[in-house]
DNA sequence: ATTAATCCTATCAATTTAGTAGGGATTACA
DNA sequence: TGTAATCCCTACTAAATTGATAGGATTAAT
């Protein structure tokens, strides 16, 4: 399941990009218009910030904005930063790659292949996808 | 990510794949080759056997064996079973659909399109592969 | 009968998720 | 210079999920 957290980062960035201009945008904004809790949207728009994706400014017109156009922003890295890993097991993760305590021989275990296939699929989708794909920018 | 019981759901499938003939597996030598903890594995395959993919035989010489040949049993199926929905937000689920609370019109929603695709490409892998696939059987 | 197996229910600890609370630091502007 | 608006940060918490474990009931072969 895509978490909350994940649903709401991806839906904020769409927001902003939206909006367009230089002017940044607010977090009390976006979490009236998408219907999201401020207090934890102030939390993933933090990760977002600290990844390098979005840049923000403090105090009164303060708010948050991309650092690249939407279509610079590509969802292999949203959705890294947000869900973490996009393999569904470590060990056919590109970036978090962990051996299995159990499993003797990954080349022997069906798990694995299966997962390897899986994960191909959905990096294709985002390495295909980039921000300006899902807001229409 | 995927969950220890689908992990090992798959893996005890396979292994019951590649026991071939007719006589029933039991869980504790699955358990032990395998490295499940055995009533765990219990819990698991008692659920494959309530959603049709096994049969048992209790008692002395009891076990578990498959209902179908694996060339039969598709990973949809068996990953449904297991983790439940494929889809990633119950919005683009074909088995499981739910209207989000939130989204007022799905057809804008930017996660909701993305996560079409990424089901997609997900349902593609699992509508090729049957057990035989992963056990190589 | 005895033994070996599945079947069933209940419980539990650890982790993750989805927040909430409260305030600190910074900036714009009057 | 004061005040309001805004991001920033830490800590906490309730609920759900996960990954089991415990104990026995039932069934079947010998």
């Amino acid at each position: 399941m895509l978490s909350k957290k994940t649903k709401y980062g991806l839906k904020a960035l769409t927001f902003i990009a939206r909006s367009g201009d230089d002017v940044p945008v607010q977090v009390s904004v976006i979490s009236k218009s998408e219907q999201i809790p401020q207090k934890f949207l102030e939390s993933i728009l933090l990760t977002l910030r600290k990844s390098g994706i979005l840049g923000s400014k403090k105090g009164k017109h303060g708010g948050y904005y991309l650092r690249n156009a939407p279509s610079e922003i590509k969802m292999t890295d949203v959705m890294r930063v947000l869900e973490g890993p996009i393999a569904m097991v470590p060990c056919v993760s590109l970036n978090y790659y962990e051996k299995c305590d159990d499993c003797p021989d990954e080349n022997l275990c069906s798990v694995h292949k299966l997962m390897i296939e899986v994960r191909d699929g959905t990096l294709k989708v985002f390495r295909n996808k980039t921000l300006a794909d899902l807001s229409g920018v």
